[in-house]
DNA sequence: CTTTAATATTGAACTATATTAAGAAATTCA
DNA sequence: TGAATTTCTTAATATAGTTCAATATTAAAG
């Protein structure tokens, strides 16, 4: 169980001692999801915070008419939740899938409550994390109101080159709000020229 | 100058004693903004955290066409910035105006990190707020890219029902990701049905 | 490996939204 | 207040993106 990318990556923004991280190892539970099996699904009442050490989990919202719309793609060392179920303890609005095979690191509500008792640095390094994640969100907020579907098909294509490969581009086209047919169609249009 | 607004918006997630809200005050600088005046223009160098007290406030980002894309719209007890720009000292890639006369409490980043020493227990303030922000970001993600423009003006005016009286309606086109004349169109149709 | 199911492509017809340009209405400011 | 400026509306035309349905391709499961 090799932890060396973990611990790097809780120290990204706060000086921890060994200590603490050790308190953040013996709270969070380690779970190995397989292709396609879910973390949540929309509807469920327990829903963790999860930090993914390595694989690649997809989060998204089903709607009434039973359409899926992709919230995110989250790779190595990312975080990802339902914030607003994870606080509250509501149910789950959105679900959380593998498109690979991933290991995650989950937090429960409670368990993330003991940690930042037990060791507070931890709240400095969740509003940094929390605050870099709203500085991807506008932007891609920015992307959503500004520009076409190719460009935003190209600026995803530079953001996550290996995401292609992964993940179906029917999901693709979700993240980037279009159908699965005008991003055929787009990306065609672009091999051509 | 009455606080009372302010003081129960920095409780609302964590208690802090009266001398932690003092050591708010002793630092946050207060800022009064006529309306159409500029708290951040795009490519400024100093980009404070600010605290909406009350009034407007709008985030946008001005393209190399020289057109704006409205990212937010701040109100009483609303926090709002350029993330990326206060964290990192870089030169602001969003302008922040006011809609109407505003009164804004501002933290640079060294006063933030002065009140983050002083007082830890904002870390948790702030964690939270980023946190809340992160909820709403996710929702209008998903109202981007599954909604019509129709269905994000009406989700529009009921998540923020006074916005229309106070920002013009080319920038609430700008928020929606549409332009004034189509949001125009969308009005008329929906008043006439 | 083979069959089945899921995903991706294509084209035609359709709809939502953008563009342009002009005039009308509302705001700002001298 | 009145002139100047900005914002809003309207309409014609153009384009981007959707829908549907059929076929091709790829991935999953026995």
């Amino acid at each position: 169980m090799d932890r060396i990318e973990i611990v790097h990556n809780l120290r990204k923004y706060v000086a921890l001692s060994d200590e603490q991280i050790s308190i953040f190892f013996k709270n969070a539970e380690m779970v190995r999801l397989k292709k396609n099996q879910h973390l949540i699904l929309q509807g469920d009442t327990e829903s963790p915070l999860a930090l993914i050490k390595s694989g690649c989990l997809m989060t998204y919202h089903t709607d009434a008419d039973e359409h899926d719309h992709v919230i995110q793609f989250g790779r190595d060392m990312w975080w990802t939740a339902d914030l607003q179920a994870f606080e509250n303890n509501t149910p789950s609005q959105y679900s959380i899938k593998a498109m690979a095979p991933s290991v995650v690191y989950l937090l429960s509500k409670s368990t993330f409550e003991t940690i930042l008792t037990k060791a507070s640095c931890f709240e400095r390094y969740f509003r940094m994390i929390f605050q870099h994640s709203l500085v991807s969100h506008q932007k891609r907020i920015i992307r959503n109101i500004s520009f076409t579907a190719e460009e935003r098909y190209k600026a995803f294509k530079e953001l996550y080159p290996d995401l292609e490969m992964i993940v179906p581009q029917k999901y693709i086209a979700s993240f980037l709000g279009i159908t699965p047919e005008f991003l055929s169609k787009t990306r065609k249009r672009l091999a051509t020229t």
